[in-house]
DNA sequence: TCCTGAGTTTGCGCCAGCGCAAATTGTTCC
DNA sequence: GGAACAATTTGCGCTGGCGCAAACTCAGGA
């Protein structure tokens, strides 16, 4: 197996504050794998036996009910860690992690998280950051599905996939990975035909265009009046 | 200022695996205060100046919306910590933590974080433990806000309350704080008629005996088939 | 090119649960 | 003991959003 080149990893915000000489030394442990569109990382309540990068792609993190129903937890994008356990002492993922593309991922073993966490304490607290900010960002969202309609969550839901994974072209913000009407329903705990009626308005209102697998956010600004259940003049 | 005895966390599961030596010298750093009943401890967006222990009492995490509205993030019980701004590299606490009866409370500075993690592993082992766990409970908040009713919800919370925070009575467990309806609604993202609307059909169907501000369940079997939707003949 | 299947749109009827309002009950503090 | 207040209960009407069903549209493969 060739080693894995630095340049991997050196522009990760996770790796900032590291030397050259230490990103190498932490990438000598790392496996690196290519997983297929809409193929699993790891399985929800699988033992964890690993740790993650995503180097290139989009995953999604999807929690199954013992009836079938899914719940998208949150996307990940390039350069950010997943699948923790190993960090928060569980002996099992919570969750499921799908490539909503075909994805590149470094992995590491779990066996590994002390000595790395304990020999480059700056990148044990970057982790820890991100997980910080994730506790954060689920209770907002419990927030939210407590007080707000769904016309609100699914517009916050829009800016946020706008603002984290948005990708500027001429007629606007895209969300640059393919999403249905069914993923965006299960991000904000509603049903595929309500957030279809919900775009179609939108459409009609040039607030947003939307087509199979694809919305790109037009007037961001006059979305947040809808996030936000503003006067909609 | 008396030192601090070191029998108030010795049986505490966050600082088992030290040594009494150990756990002396943690306390060394600590301070005690008390809280009136209804008071905060921290208040949201405020600067994080401290982690603490909860040595007696019951608190309310709360977070408020800028409309005004409030939900409850989580209660915290005897021992448990709380607070931990500083082990996740956030500078403000992101809710208020409000004493739900007359609590005691050990609070450590968070310059103080870094020292004795580092110091005690087996310590920031322990804390990360907690938060994993609480990340993964507000993630199981989400998917029931997403795919339940409200009657299993309210089911869920009581629950949870009654195993977390239960009191075992000759009539039932009881809930052994002051929690009234709006607290349920705050925390099922409901509002407080439901869920007295529910609380009545159940104490006629005898499964809850619940008086103001106060919950005995008496019929756990019977409040879990609430919660699963299941067949309520 | 056409076929197939997945993703999407839209109409329609219904009901869980909210909002409002008023009555009632229990607690606390003079 | 009683006044004043806080918490709870309950009735009633309404509606946001779900469930079901059917039609439609697009993309990719044979």
């Amino acid at each position: 197996m060739a080693a894995l080149d630095r340049s991997l990893i050196s522009r990760l915000p996770l790796f900032q504050g590291l030397t050259p000489d230490e990103q190498s030394e932490i990438l000598r442990d790392a496996r690196s794998s290519r997983y297929a569109k809409e193929t699993a990382i790891f399985e929800q309540e699988a033992e964890a036996h690993s740790f993650f990068v995503l180097i290139a792609g989009h995953i999604r993190v999807v929690r199954t009910t013992p009836d079938g129903q899914q719940v998208i937890a949150r996307y990940i994008s390039e350069g950010e860690i997943f699948g923790v356990a190993a960090a928060l002492g569980r002996t099992t993922y919570p969750a499921s992690a799908i490539a909503a593309v075909d994805c590149v991922v470094l992995a590491w073993p779990n066996a590994l998280w002390p000595d790395l966490a304990g020999c480059f304490p700056v990148f044990g607290a970057a982790t820890y950051r991100t997980v910080g900010t994730r506790l954060q960002e689920t209770q907002t969202r419990v927030v939210e599905m407590s007080t707000e309609q769904v016309e609100q969550r699914v517009a916050h839901a829009l800016l946020r996939l706008a603002n984290q994974t948005g990708r500027k072209t001429d007629s606007g913000i895209e969300i640059d990975f393919p999403i249905s009407r069914q993923d965006i329903a299960e991000m904000t705990g509603t049903t595929l035909h309500t957030v279809s009626r919900l775009l179609s308005k939108w459409e009609d209102n040039g607030i947003i265009v939307s087509g199979r697998q694809k919305v790109t956010v037009k007037d961001a600004h006059r979305l947040v009046v809808r996030a936000e259940n503003r006067d909609k003049r």
